[in-house]
DNA sequence: TCTGGGGTCCTAGGACCC
DNA sequence: TCTGGGGTCCTAGGACCC
């Protein structure tokens, strides 16, 4: 007799304000502080002779950086992620500003994630502060829904990491990221199926995982604001609106319908670098700049090509100019690479593809169709890594690109 | 006092091949 | 010479997410 197919359970798990979270676990001076993590290096707190330490206030802040996380206090006085740093010191202009530490919150990361496999072992990666688990087979779940489960979890992540977190359980992803918010900090909400017109139905449309600022003021200007209107409105014109794809998936959404599996490897498909300049510059005027800036970027590139075991077949570029509109440029090449100078020479033949009048805000490099380096068959020669003693005359000939001047990079 | 850096997925047109 | 359809690859842009 066949046994009956478990009912899903997926839990999603994000971290409370995580990187300000970790921040004040090592200056617990801040707790209850307005604080904001943003911007760049120059802002870090400087100890004092007399063993305090003195911080940074968002008063002094100048540059162009914008908040990546803020406590809840700092939240209070309406600054949050994405704002720009000059803007949200006007609103809270004592608040403490320190520097992002993403090798700190890596180590976090992997402190709370390793914490949760080993209860719950099927776990997807959704960044660096939030995953999934499939807790449909472990054992006991199904009894209460996942309750006890999500307490041990919640219980072991602050063990593991002295932080909290905020969890949902539901049938599936979608809803469970809803529910990972509604008891923020610190949370855990359980919904099942039954209870989708009363919990979710009155939330803004915008609230789920996949509706963003555009598809929101369109479905505005059809008169659909809650969730609950998106799941009454007319499927066909859901459909004739917004395509058969998004449209379909729309409606499916609003009635909490989500059947994507907890997906738990995943090959990444590229891997970029960009940087925003401190002001803006112009492709000609400002060359002496850019070049060795374009060229940093590739190098960079190329470390983190060889640090993670990919080479890439596809070099692109992306350019951002001063009044915001982004150019992408790309090149396949003739053979897979992870050569800073490969990078750099196909990254040159993009930039000469774009109109360089207006003045640069942003440049970026990207590397896309990766393949292992294990999966290569012979890295050194047939596979199109080109062995690094090659001249570089060579080189360019065999990717078939002209060679220029290579800027030496700066230290 | 505008708006970081690193990703994914989708669409769409043109080239090219069968 | 013209007319087709399908499939894959390449490129560019855009929406969205953390």
């Amino acid at each position: 007799m066949p046994m009956p197919t478990p009912k899903r359970l997926i839990a999603h798990l994000d971290m409370d304000a995580f990187y300000a979270s970790v921040e004040l676990l090592r200056y617990p001076e801040l707790k209850g502080l307005p604080v904001v993590i943003g911007g760049g290096r120059d802002h870090a707190p400087v100890l004092q002779s007399d063993g305090t330490r003195r911080f940074a206030r968002l008063r002094h802040y100048v540059g162009r950086g914008v908040i990546t996380t803020a406590t809840y206090a700092a939240r209070a006085f309406g600054v949050n992620s994405g704002l720009g740093l000059m803007k949200a010191a006007a609103l809270a202009p004592d608040a403490v500003l320190l520097p992002v530490d993403f090798e700190q919150y890596r180590r976090y990361s992997r402190l709370f994630k390793d914490a949760v496999r080993a209860i719950a072992p099927l776990v997807e990666d959704r960044g660096i502060d939030e995953i999934y688990i499939d807790l449909t087979e472990i054992p006991g779940a199904q009894d209460d829904g996942g309750r006890a489960i999500g307490q041990a979890l919640k219980a072991a992540v602050f063990d593991a990491t002295g932080l909290t977190c905020s969890v949902g359980i539901t049938p599936n992803k979608l809803l469970s990221k809803l529910c990972s918010e509604f008891d923020k900090p610190d949370g855990l909400t359980l919904l099942q199926e039954d209870e989708i017109a009363q919990r979710i139905w009155p939330l803004p449309a915008k609230r789920i995982n996949g509706i963003g600022p555009k598809a929101a003021a369109r479905l505005e200007a059809l008169g659909i604001r809650s969730i609950g209107d998106l799941a009454a409105a007319d499927p066909a014109l859901l459909l004739s609106t917004f395509g058969a794809h998004y449209g379909a998936w729309l409606h499916a959404a609003a009635h909490g319908r989500d059947a994507r599996p907890v997906v738990t490897f995943s090959e990444p498909k590229s891997i970029s670098r960009e940087t925003t300049f401190e002001r803006d510059l112009h492709a000609v005027r400002d060359r002496a700049m850019l070049t060795p800036l374009l060229t940093e970027l590739c190098i960079a590139l190329a470390g983190d090509l060889a640090r993670k075991g990919y080479a890439s077949r596809t070099i692109g570029i992306k350019l951002r100019f001063d009044d915001f509109r982004i150019v992408t440029r790309d090149l396949t090449l003739p053979a897979h690479t992870m050569d800073a100078r490969s990078i750099r020479r196909a990254a040159g033949e993009c930039l000469k593809r774009v109109d360089l009048t207006r003045r640069l805000r942003l440049l970026g490099v990207r590397a896309g169709a990766l393949a292992r380096l294990a999966d290569l068959v012979n890295p050194g020669a047939s596979a199109g890594l080109l062995p690094s003693a090659m001249k570089a005359e060579e080189r360019a000939a065999a990717y078939g690109l002209p060679l220029f001047d290579m800027p030496a990079p700066r230290d």
